[in-house]
DNA sequence: TTGAAAGCGCTACCAC
DNA sequence: GTGGTAGCGCTTTCAA
């Protein structure tokens, strides 16, 4: 079925149907109703391809992120696709699974649709891969990964200063003695949030220390960190997350330990993601604003209001202290005595009190 | 950047090039070695579009969800699209919101797009839109709406079973006041759920009762509408959920009133998703596999092994009871006398005992 | 094994 | 207002 067919019918020439298809020039209404009515008996849809090839526009944005599972990047997605239907747009999304060749597999893909921007929100580039794009000639927009250059927008979490705020908020809570669960990514975000702590921990020297653990970035990667974590025989007060979902996972591994959080043992997130509120107790995490994530993407691929797409800068994003349940004062009476005795034992819900 | 350019740097004609990169006829290695020379050199990249209308083919399946957001929805799309990736196919996602004008647009897109196949697993269809897609040529897999048709798989859970089988389980242990908390959905799955809900009822007469209270799909949908529930003064020891998480929803506001769970209120969800094991107390759900139905709809629609797809048929689903944590015997002391204490006051967690 | 050329279905420009 | 037509970048016969 092409443009053809509905021109036949309707009695007139392609290039009268296709002005009404894009409402461009003028078109007398009875010609026009006629157009529409032969469009709609032959349920005619033009050829999303040929347009564009024809046009050579683009109308489509292209995001690509770690893991669509994980609600942090979803919601990124979500307002990167808010902000780009408003302004007419679509957007293709696609999954690495934090894997290299995926990634790459992923990029080239979106350079063959011809997307009219790019939004790159991984952990696992690798630089090359970052040089070959910032050739190109695609407005591209990086999270945490990269440095500033010609059509390239950086937005960056500002981890330092967040981890610091969190650390310390532990430390006058009189946790001693950390646990790290992170997840797998060659490098990038996690090295730097593990860092983070390490340096600020540093700062109260032999006063605090701190042991990590890392798995699949989900809520049973969480659980496993945790067990892991354990199993080593180190006994945490506090375990700080690398993200919520994560965190969630341990906090059931700590439940099924019959450890109490917080009371023996605190627990934080990082994002701050709609489940770290509905999660029993609620976390304790850092707040990322993926809606400022999502708008900037569209500001610097798209443009908002007729302005034009604005690429070259770079944008710091401070992560906030969000304080919630699932932390508190070191107890008194430590934590170890109680996984002593239970450690051995299954890993069930404890019977309800 | 074309064929062209390529084709000149590489002293060859395009028909060459073009060879090399679908690896169609035999290329003479030397020339091969030097198209591939002058790409990589060049960073040529096919334009998608241009090949798709002159090859005419498509390899990529289109998925229609109403909310991505849900697990449920997210578990299906990527069943899907591990499949479709192991077969060379790409998926292209689109997410309604449960709105029915936005069904229509995604609809069209995915025609214009001209997908190989699509998947529709939204409960908000119209029979109107389910006719015009029914008399098209691509093939399609509805989830849960029509009927089957030429080039149509239909794939529909049995929620009827689930649901009595869910009931009884219920019945059995005490229970005769129930709550349902579903989404808002004009018609269809919801509408099915709660009617089988009625129904299974029906047949202990008076014995049991059922009111039940609507909301959005989500965390926060789940909340607010067993605070709706509990608000109009009911008070059900067993609250059955259209889904899991609006089960974690109700969890937390239940958690909130003071409510304990299943000491003092039943809760259950539907789909089984990961959250449901993660949460606390973890849910008793019916589990509904998803990557089957990932399965089936490549199967559909792309076909396995090199066997054509097999569109024309009809699968049903029976959904499993899971038993875990939140559901229990109804308590001799009711729960009213706590809830009309607590009921007024803030809705904050309860202080850790 | 390779090249020439006819489309694929549309947009956009130039005439009328 | 409307029609004719030259591409858009590629795949695919058909010849050579």
């Amino acid at each position: 079925m092409r443009l053809e067919a509905v021109a036949e019918r309707a009695g007139v020439s392609i290039a009268t149907v296709s002005r009404v298809l894009n409402n461009s020039t003028a078109v007398n209404p009875k010609t026009r109703a006629r157009v529409l009515k032969a469009i709609k008996e032959l349920r005619y849809h033009p050829n999303l391809h040929a347009r564009t090839l024809a046009g050579g526009k683009s109308k489509t944005v292209g995001v690509i992120v770690s893991n669509l599972e994980n609600p942090f990047f979803f919601d990124v997605y979500q307002a990167v696709e808010g902000d780009a239907h408003a302004r007419g747009y679509e957007v293709v999304v696609a999954n690495t699974d934090y894997k290299p060749e995926q990634l790459s597999t992923c990029i080239r893909l979106m350079i063959e649709r011809r997307v009219g921007g790019l939004a790159v929100i991984v952990s696992e580039m690798e630089p090359a891969l970052i040089d070959e794009l910032a050739g190109g000639d695609v407005p591209i927009v990086f999270y945490d990964v990269g440095a500033p250059r010609r059509n390239i927008t950086n937005i960056r979490v500002n981890y330092r200063q967040g981890i610091e705020k969190l650390v310390e908020y532990l430390h006058s809570l009189g946790h001693q003695k950390l646990g790290f669960i992170g997840h797998h990514s060659t490098l990038g975000p996690l090295h730097e949030r593990l860092k983070a702590v390490k340096d600020v921990i540093a700062k109260y020297s032999s006063d605090m220390e701190v042991r990590s653990s890392a798995n699949k970035d989900s809520l049973e990667g969480g659980r496993q960190a945790a067990r892991t974590l354990l199993a080593s025989g180190y006994r945490p007060t506090a375990i700080v997350c690398v993200n919520d979902i994560m965190a969630v996972g341990a906090l059931r591994e700590l439940r099924d330990r019959g450890l109490r959080v917080p009371e023996d043992v605190s627990v934080t997130g990082f994002d701050n993601i709609k489940i770290s509120e509905f999660c029993s107790p609620a976390l304790t995490t850092l707040h990322i604003p993926r809606d400022r994530i999502g708008h900037t993407i569209c500001e610097s691929l798209i443009g908002v209001d007729h302005q034009p797409p604005n690429t070259d800068r770079e944008i710091i994003l401070d992560p906030e202290l969000v304080v919630r349940d699932s932390t508190g004062r070191v107890s008194v009476t430590p934590a170890s005595s109680r996984i002593a005795v239970l450690e051995t034992s299954p890993r069930r819900s404890q019977p309800k009190l």
